[in-house]
DNA sequence: TCATTAAGTATGC
DNA sequence: GCATACTTAATGA
């Protein structure tokens, strides 16, 4: 395996307060892999056996219900630390991680995981504040399925996307790795017709524009109001 | 208001 | 040319 560059990980908020040497150390305990669109790289249920670190791409975290749908949780950007079971005390992954877009991912033992909390200055204040603000999205769009009428939460989705991965184009804020229709019903608990026509309608008028698994928001405004019950 | 069924077109390997 | 993505209309809960 290529030694990894220490650039890699400096400047990340995990690992923001440590020095070359301590950087060095862990990425020579480190694994990187490539995944392809698609693939999963660890599975709900199953043992947790090492912690991840995305670099470059972007996930989907999804959970399956007994019936066999799908449900994505929630996305992971680029510098997110995730498969962190063993901070939650768990010993297996209690969600699904596929690839989104290729992507690139760092990894470690779980045997680690103690070390790296207790040598490593603001790795835990870190990965603690990292499953925070993701309990604190889940709780929100838990709130907003219990509450809000699909065109909002469709909204809200796109939203979402559009702020965690956006690039500003001179056409609007794109959404940085492909989506289906299919995908946004699995994050709203609709269908995909809903979303296809949804779509279809704020094209008309000028909100998004979007192409086969790819989606530019036009009109950020527009959409925040429509994600807004009072609208 | 929204899911479901159904029947079609478009797109990309 | 085939699978996958997407669109649209009709129907009914």
């Amino acid at each position: 395996m290529p030694r990894l560059d220490e650039s890699l990980l400096t400047g990340l908020p995990p690992f923001s307060r440590l020095g070359r040497d301590q950087i060095r150390e862990i990425l020579d305990q480190a694994a990187s892999r490539r995944y392809d669109e698609g693939t999963a790289i660890f599975e709900e249920g199953f043992e947790a056996d090492r912690f991840y670190l995305l670099l470059d791409g972007y996930l989907r975290v999804v959970r399956t219900t007994e019936g066999g749908e799908q449900i994505i949780v929630l996305h992971i950007s680029p510098g997110q630390l995730f498969g962190i079971a063993p901070a939650l005390q768990r010993n297996t992954y209690p969600a699904t991680a596929v690839a989104a877009a290729e992507s690139l991912a760092l990894s470690w033992p779980v045997g680690l995981w103690e070390r790296f909390t207790r040598e490593y200055e603001g790795f835990a204040t870190e990965s603690y504040r990292t499953l925070g603000q993701r309990l604190g999205q889940i709780q929100d769009t838990l709130t907003e399925m219990a509450t809000q009428a699909v065109e909002q939460r469709v909204a809200s989705a796109v939203l979402r996307m559009a702020n965690q991965s956006g690039r500003k184009t001179d056409e609007g804020i794109e959404i940085a790795f492909p989506v289906t229709r299919q995908n946004i019903s699995d994050m709203t608990g609709t269908t995909l017709h809903t979303v296809s026509r949804l779509l279809s309608r704020w094209e008309k008028d000028g909100v998004v524009r979007s192409t086969r698994k790819h989606i530019v928001v036009t009109d950020p405004h527009r959409l925040v109001l429509l994600s807004d019950p009072q609208g």
